[in-house]
RNA sequence: UGGGGUGUAGCCAAGUGGUAAAGGCACGGGACUUUGACUCCCGCAUUCGCAGGUUCAAGUCCUGCCAUCCCAGCCA
């Protein structure tokens, strides 16, 4: 179907590593890196040590960009320092967590550019240890064993602005905490019966801190450690304790742990761990038109309001993956965005824009007519073919060329034509001079219309001498279009992505979430066709189609037979027909 | 009548008492153009949530106020 001798380099770029920018000098530069450095110098914190941060995700769903901002964060900021970053499933609640997502966050991860090398890590790996940080806690008069129910445990907290009251149970003697929590380890009590709590302060202003519940019995098999434990840790005590075990130095979170931070360092100090890290939050990323909650984000899936966790609709890496964003996009964009504390609500335009920066240097030209209509060449004899060499890159030679054919009849786009035009209107109308890109220049002589008025067929006479596509002496053709010859034209699928929201913050919308959806998210096309080029072609970032857009093949559902493509995103549009 | 944060342009965001408040996105205008793309130029906060105060000098320091986000899981 195509020519043999195509210079087919549709792959030429690759992907440049996170390390690789970084030594191609972004200079970043926010409060997080002063904390460090502050850390860094003499008489601080971290002086000699090397930087070590972790990312820690929830094995219980799937990621999404917002989860990229804080990889971007663990993972950019060790390699900043010539650090290291270690990835650790914070698998601590064996009720919703589940082996199967780990593979899938591992290869979002490397796929957004990432290595973690040998350090990838459970926290259940050191269930063991820290039952001995907690009976060390027992042993030191800091923790006790409660037998207070859930409802007695919230009644007794206390709210926000009146204070709670001890636990009955707060001055059990150490002996019998100690062997009360033996017996919780060996499985002796159902779920619920007691809890282990850290003695803290029942009056603190800081809620988490008014005797947090630090153990709870769960008879419950865990994903790795299988019936080895009844009882689990909770968040608050566990992370600190996986931070230190591993010398992390710097533990970077996200805002809502801020009031958890008295916490963190209430365990770091009286627990006898190998290192004392330090916690420092950040803003999360936010988006607007899209939600960025797992809870939402599954709900969507699970209604199959969309097509699984991978919708290209969705803010999921993986959506994204199948939407066309390069990770080098992704990165730029989260490091762009800086980082701060400030809660902010970023514009998905400045996604699109830093995907249409990545792909433009990238990503190969080609032609696609989305709504076709046929133009003939009525001076172009009927039968006869020809070949044009075309660039796969204007800017860039090195990109190399492929062939495109030509004939009488071609396709265009529906829109490229207007019996009766605009002002400052380009392309074809009776009349008017027009390049066919890559081609020659063509006059427009009218067009053939059905009983019902629509245009059916749009006539042009091609100009001698303009092969190629060069103006004629004299004259400045001001508009181009993007044909394809119907001869050779592939037919495919062409599916369209908006926004998945309507509104802007479809969080803060009180109405219910199916409202707020844009019915017109997805459109798609089932009469559109592109360059034979790209039955074969198969660039891995997808391809531009000229005044289209960003293309990139489903990874789903296209094949050489039935070829499916995601609009990444539009090019920018800056034509406005003067009314 | 609790605790912890945050307020610099439509959206991000520098700024750490001293001549004119970075930069990017968006937006508007122009040049160039075989993509109405790209690229390139120009414009876009007399003012930093508000009100006082300190100072020769304040977005930066002090006081008060306002707005807004997070926290009352045996979730993370």
């Amino acid at each position: 179907m195509t020519s043999t001798s195509q210079d087919n380099r549709a792959n030429l770029y690759p992907e440049i590593t996170p390390k690789e920018e970084v030594e191609t000098g972004n200079e970043i530069s926010h409060f997080i890196l002063d904390f460090i450095d502050e850390d860094l110098a003499p008489g601080g914190r971290s002086e000699g040590m090397r930087i070590h941060t972790r990312f820690p995700p929830e094995p219980n769903g799937y990621l999404h960009i917002g989860h990229a901002k804080a990889i971007v964060i663990d993972f950019g900021t060790a390699e900043l320092y010539d650090g290291l970053c270690n990835l650790r499933m914070d698998d601590t609640n064996p009720e919703k967590e589940d082996e199967s997502y780990v593979e899938a966050i591992k290869q979002d991860i490397h796929w957004l550019g990432y290595d973690w090398g040998d350090r990838f890590y459970y926290a259940s790996d050191y269930f063991e240890e820290m039952y001995g940080y907690a009976e060390e806690l027992i042993e030191k008069g800091l923790a006790f064993v409660c037998e207070q129910t859930p409802d007695e445990i919230r009644d007794t907290r206390g709210t926000l602005t009146t204070p709670g009251t001890n636990s009955p149970w707060r001055d059990r003697p150490i002996e019998e905490n100690m062997d009360l929590f033996r017996r919780m380890r060996a499985g002796e009590f159902p779920d619920g019966q007691y809890t282990l709590r850290a003695k803290i302060d029942m009056t603190s202003g800081n809620m988490n801190m008014r005797d947090p519940v630090i153990y709870r019995i769960a008879h419950k098999e865990h994903h790795r450690t299988g019936n080895t434990w009844c009882i689990y840790p909770m968040y608050d005590f566990a992370h600190p304790l996986e931070d230190a075990i591993e010398h992390i130095t710097h533990s970077l979170c996200s805002l809502e742990f801020e009031d958890h931070r008295p916490l963190y360092d209430w365990f770091i100090e009286n627990c006898s761990v190998p290192s004392k890290p330090r916690q420092i939050e950040f803003a999360r990323l936010n988006i607007n038109y899209t939600v960025m909650s797992k809870r939402k984000l599954r709900a969507l899936v699970e209604e199959g309001l969309v097509d699984g966790w991978d919708d290209p609709r969705l803010p999921t890496l993986r959506g994204l993956r199948r939407r066309g964003y390069t990770p080098r996009a992704i990165r730029d964009f989260c490091e762009r965005n800086g980082v701060s504390k400030v809660p902010s609500v970023v514009d998905v335009k400045f996604l699109e824009y830093c995907l249409r920066e990545d792909l433009n240097k990238r990503a190969p030209r080609a032609m696609g007519v989305l709504d076709p209509v046929r133009l003939t060449i009525t001076n172009y004899p009927e039968g006869k073919k020809e070949t044009f060499v075309v660039d796969n890159h204007p800017n860039d030679p090195d990109a190399g060329s492929h062939e495109i054919t030509f004939s009488r009849h071609l396709l265009i786009e529906r829109d490229d034509f207007m019996e009766d035009p605009p002002p400052k209107y380009h392309r074809l109308y009776p009349g008017n001079l027009v390049r066919l890109r890559g081609a020659c220049i063509v006059r427009c002589t009218g067009c053939k219309k059905d009983a019902d008025g629509n245009v059916k067929e749009v006539l042009a006479e091609y100009i001698t001498g303009t092969r190629g596509g060069t103006s004629p002496p004299g004259e400045k053709v001001r508009g181009t279009i993007h044909w394809l010859d119907e001869e050779t034209a592939v037919p495919c699928e062409i599916r369209l992505y908006d926004h998945l929201f309507a509104v802007e913050d479809p969080d803060g919308d009180p109405r219910d979430y199916h409202e707020l959806l844009n019915p017109n998210s997805l459109t798609v096309l089932t009469d559109a066709y592109v360059e034979p080029w790209l039955v074969t072609a198969h660039s891995k970032i997808g391809y531009q189609f000229m005044r289209q857009g960003y293309f990139i093949e489903d990874n789903h559902d296209s094949s050489e037979e039935h070829l499916v493509f995601n609009r990444s995103v539009s090019l920018r549009d800056s034509y406005k027909p003067d009314m």
